[in-house]
DNA sequence: TGCCATGTTAAACT
DNA sequence: GAGTTTAACATGGC
């Protein structure tokens, strides 16, 4: 669920069926006043990076996986307790469990950067690279992860885009060669959209070339399994053919 | 069975 | 108050 792409796939669905119906209802156990959401219409279904964006007249209900968040549609799939949110509109319900779930009051394009989504149609390179220069000693896998400049990249396209590209993960920025960090920010967005296809084909595991890996594939040795960077996740890599620049 | 992981926030430290 | 570290959340696969 939890990585840009996925909560793409959950956009255009919930958008098909609910956008510009009523919410008859809301329940669940989730800290927000359910009042405010009932009896409101689904203006759009929108989303930034790992974050699912209900909007409605008053508020937009912000909806975040975290790592283990689900939904589903018209069928309840776990126990009444842990439904965190049910909205029910005249034709369908809709389920999310396990999700952080927060009523934004403020104008969303005030909080969000829809220039720093790597899956919307405004991403801006120049501007992520322009954010990317100002954080020199921060090492590629960590900014890779940092979701005001690369917003909905998760940890499996982190580790795919550095080894497509073949980027250590452990190089800073500032050693970076500028024709690098080129391909860098390309693939960012070209890996995810790969990702979001094979994601809707169910496919997507069988087309890891890096996360979880013991092998390389380009040259036949094992991989690296580290904790890289201040993000300490887990990082699979080629210490043969991703070049570390210093 | 216990550990680990597609993630983030807030509390608890220094 | 700033910056850093730890805990919490909580499901499913191995």
């Amino acid at each position: 669920m939890p990585e840009g792409p996925s909560i793409l796939i959950a956009k255009n669905t919930l958008t098909a069926i609910i956008k510009g119906k009523l919410i008859i209802h809301a329940s669940g156990n989730a800290k927000i006043e359910m009042a405010l959401v009932t009896k409101q219409k689904v203006l759009d279904v929108r989303s930034w990076g790992k974050h699912l964006l209900i909007c409605l007249p008053t508020c937009t209900i912000r909806i975040h996986f975290l790592m283990f968040g689900s939904y589903s549609i018209d069928e309840q799939t776990k126990k009444d307790s842990s439904v965190r949110l049910k909205l029910e509109l005249a034709q369908h319900s809709i389920y999310f469990y396990t999700c952080s779930v927060k009523l934004l009051v403020e104008d969303i394009n005030s909080i969000y950067d829809w220039e720093a989504d790597v899956l919307n149609d405004s991403w801006n390179a120049k501007k992520a690279r322009f954010k990317l220069k100002a954080i020199p000693e921060t090492m590629i896998c960590d900014a890779l992860l940092d979701q005001q400049i690369f917003s909905g990249v998760g940890n499996i396209i982190k580790n795919e885009v550095l080894y497509r590209i073949k980027l250590h993960p452990e190089t800073l920025l500032k050693n970076t060669p500028p024709r690098k960090l080129t391909e860098l920010i390309k693939e960012a967005r070209n890996y995810s959209f790969d990702f979001l296809r094979w994601k809707t084909e169910f496919t997507l595991r069988k087309h890891w070339l890096a996360h979880t890996k013991k092998i390389c594939l380009r040259c036949q040795v094992p991989f690296i399994k580290k904790y890289c960077g201040l993000t300490q996740r887990r990082t699979f890599f080629c210490n043969h053919c991703q070049v570390k620049y210093e």
